[in-house]
DNA sequence: CATGTTGATAAAAGTACATTATTCTAGGCT
DNA sequence: AGCCTAGAATAATGTACTTTTATCAACATG
């Protein structure tokens, strides 16, 4: 009893898989297997991005005030092998928004110029400052008026580490 | 003239590969490929995380007063699924740290107790206040002196979208 | 004619295998 | 003895192939 014939047209259509998309085959660290397969099933740790207004009473999220998916990492870091993390001590840059055991995130590979806020190092001591440089003067500054500024003379050397760009504070 | 006999010990060392580990082959859709192959080869975007003191006068980031390596979405991001990000409109939480522009992270799946600074829905707009939840009142306190705080009454009802966990703020 | 069943078809997923890359040893050479 | 080299050994890599999964057309059935 066969039911031949042709048939066109039968078969698994395109589409239909995990991913709604044709797939390769890599080959990763097998530790990370798992993540790799969590990052590609999420596509990419891409998160929803809501902007100000919504529908009126609307109860939940929805996707039509959405600004866009966005991944953290892909947003804050640039340049991953200039960036890193310091985690915050005291209270001397309150005024900027930074607080203890915030975590800022550092890019190494631009400029210091004059208002930007530094990662330095003085006397062995990690600090956060806003950079003061203007007529041959180099300061750092604090924002927090308990504070003094620091000023760097010709005998202190004033290690750079690099600018903070970002804050991430923990409510 | 054979160069025969055993070779024991010879071959190509373990560890000697790309990722200094053994790998397995694994399917992903065909438009990630490049990016996981630079997550795979960065190590899942893992960047340094330092911590306060370092070696006096070390003129950049050494080794030695790392605390860790740190994936952001990983810090961040508990669970993907009821996380999602807010951008900031208005000053009514500025003494709270959160500035127009910031972006918070907001978790749907936290419970929204006294003291939580959380997202609601008001009128059609998306609005970032601290929870007052206390003897059958229900409020939401700006922290801003020329604010006022939203007294929920009766007709009010009040969608709360989820819970911020951080606050992402360009410096 | 409507409905159910079966196997043809084709994509997706996983894996084994062939290929490539790397290191090391034994034997030859100076 | 020390240096050089062919090729033996083995891990790493990429891809071809096999297995699995999903859908649909043709046929049978009521």
């Amino acid at each position: 009893m066969p039911r031949g014939g042709k048939r066109s047209g039968a078969g698994r259509p395109k589409g239909t898989g995990k991913y709604s998309e044709s797939t390769k085959a890599i080959r990763v660290p097998e530790s990370m297997v798992e993540r790799i397969l969590e990052f590609a099933h999420s596509g990419g740790f891409k998160l929803p991005l809501y902007g100000g207004k919504v529908a009126a009473g609307c109860p939940a999220p929805t996707d039509d005030y959405i600004e866009g998916m966005l991944d953290l990492s892909e947003h804050l870091i640039h340049d991953p092998a200039s960036t890193f993390f310091v985690r915050v001590t005291g209270y001397s840059m309150i005024n900027a928004g930074i607080h203890p055991d915030d975590i800022l995130i550092v890019d190494r590979s631009l400029q210091a110029n004059h208002g930007k806020i530094v990662i330095a190092a003085i006397d062995g001591e990690l600090t956060v400052k806003r950079l003061y440089k203007k007529q041959g003067e180099v300061r750092l500054m604090p924002e927090n008026d308990d504070f003094e500024p620091i000023e760097i003379g010709s005998e202190e050397t004033l290690h750079i580490w690099g600018i903070v760009t970002n804050v991430i504070h923990t409510v």
